[in-house]
DNA sequence: AATGAATGAGGATTCATTCAT
DNA sequence: GATGAATGAATCCTCATTCAT
């Protein structure tokens, strides 16, 4: 067992913990304690390696924010026309864990933490415009009209999220929420 | 000053005292205390009143419902075409209280709250099933996909209201939301 | 309805449903609040008529004591031998309201509240007292030791109320309680 | 100063103060946070370690439990014939710690706790069957009519304890009440 | 690297009590 | 005679956070 690189293996397993105990719980009342002892450490530990509960649950935010771009990146990577490339990212906005409910949860509840965090509001920013110019890119070669569709889908991509996850019966469906957003896509560039 | 009747005055400061402390504090970790004071009460008086604190937040939920509700109608009522009636419901959710700062953190809040209260889960269910039968009353005259056309505005109208509230600049642009989701149905009817 | 009068009805709805509630609760913890409804009054005629909670509760004591000395003066009353006299007063004991669960409840809350309140400790003695002194008194003619069986036997008596009052099952049995003071004082006049 | 252990140092503490305040106190509202005081620890740390208050109290009494067994434990062992078992038992229940104001006014307190939580009922019944069951061991050498000697003898001591516990001068009388129930145990053999 | 020990600060909730009407 | 209105004070309990080891 090496001394070292715990520091990355606990830090993981603490951001993990953090996400699936915020879905576990759904919403932003999870403390400190539960997600230490779901990560298997205690609780003085995360405060060692993060400082304070808020620096963990950004910590979290970040790492859910980076999974979707390399998420992104990766459906991207495969998609050769505008339409497949359309198609993936939409795809991935309802796809992977993303759209697991615990991440759901997480999502909600950083948009609330938005309001009052600062850091938090920044993150949630980047995202939004990062996808806004992903859809930009990938429209930009079917219309002139590419900024103002790609922010329209970006609004019903994140409503769709929102909506579907409330749904109440079930696990969200992924496929029509994608299809939904294909669906204006395309009347759009008619 | 009317010794009894006090019960429905007292509740009305305290509901909207509570909306508007989520409003400031950006969230839901505003204190019964807080709520108290800024109606001008004893927190004692909220619990009188209310039971507890979670019965208090559904009460804000209820009365923001309502509020929307009415609107609605009130717009609807004076709407003649259905292009009309469109309108007045996409103005109804970027209009009037509704996008206000406050009563925004004020329904994320409660989007989170949905996630372990039942009674809050519902009480949105019932948001999101109106707003989608309004649009498809207001759109079945127009096309024969009226549900569908529906549901992907209903969608895009929560998302724009995210997506403006998280704006980093200033109050959110009720007009401009209205335009998008005007501009979807129009292509989407086209 | 008489405008007077009210007072009497009033106090003594407030102490029987004292001792009711106190009875249902099982202690000390039931609020005026509890106690006025049972009465069908508000809390604060209860104060009104008794001036404090722990007033109210003395009240309730001192009506159980005196139903139960009016129980014993009716039973030594049509006691003739002095034997009669000593079944009588264990019979006073154990029957009549007295073993009802809720009137135990109350003894043993008022032997808590004796230990911090002077009046309920005077009250409980003046009880005390008047048990033994009626147990010498039958006594006296068969023994010349009264004075201290009358004392074992009301210690008897006392244990045995606590002793069936926490029985397990069902309610307590007062016939057997009366057996057992009887067959002490067989064996101890023998 | 080990850091380790230290759980077991507090709750032994804790129990203690529990005890202690109960008895200057009188009765059950004493609250957590002058138990932990008298403790000299934070009432954060009771509940740390006890969960709630009730689970507090329950521990005081287990612990009077155990201490009183084991006295009597101690007490029968060198007790060599059967009335001087008899007399060991009496001895216990009105010596050591058993009969020191705070534990009587602990004890008190239990039989009203025991009136609505089903584990202090519990644990005063296996106390009152101990009881019995002791006696009756130590009569069944002497007496054919072992068990009903014991039960009232038992209830003999329950009752001399709660009179004495109010007798209104001074600390009770532990000597005069074992000489009540080795009477009373003599007239009953004989 | 990791944690048990410990707490201060705060929050929901309860309740006896007061008072104007 | 009676009560709705209102609250201050208290209590249990929780939790993020610190620190010695």
């Amino acid at each position: 067992m090496p001394r070292t690189g715990m520091m990355a293996i606990r830090k993981d397993a603490l951001v993990n913990a953090t996400i699936s105990e915020i879905g576990r719980k759904g919403s932003h009342d999870v403390t400190v304690g539960q997600i230490a002892k779901a990560a298997g450490v205690s609780s003085a530990l995360a405060h060692h390696y993060f400082g304070s509960k808020d620096d963990l649950l950004l910590a979290a935010m970040r790492a859910i924010l980076a999974e979707f771009g390399a998420e992104a990146r990766l459906q991207l990577a495969g998609a050769l026309t505008p339409k497949d490339r359309l198609a993936a990212i939409a795809r991935t906005s309802f796809g992977g864990r993303n759209f697991n409910p615990e991440v759901v949860s997480a999502w909600l509840t950083f948009y609330v933490m938005a309001q009052r965090d600062t850091q938090a509001a920044r993150l949630l920013r980047v995202y939004q415009q990062r996808l806004v110019s992903n859809l930009t890119h990938a429209l930009r070669p079917l219309t002139a009209d590419a900024p103002r569709i790609a922010q329209t889908a970006a609004a019903l991509i994140d409503g769709l999220y929102i909506r579907h996850a409330l749904a109440d019966a079930g696990p969200p469906n992924a496929e029509e929420a994608v299809l939904r957003v294909m669906d204006y896509l395309e009347v759009a560039l008619a």
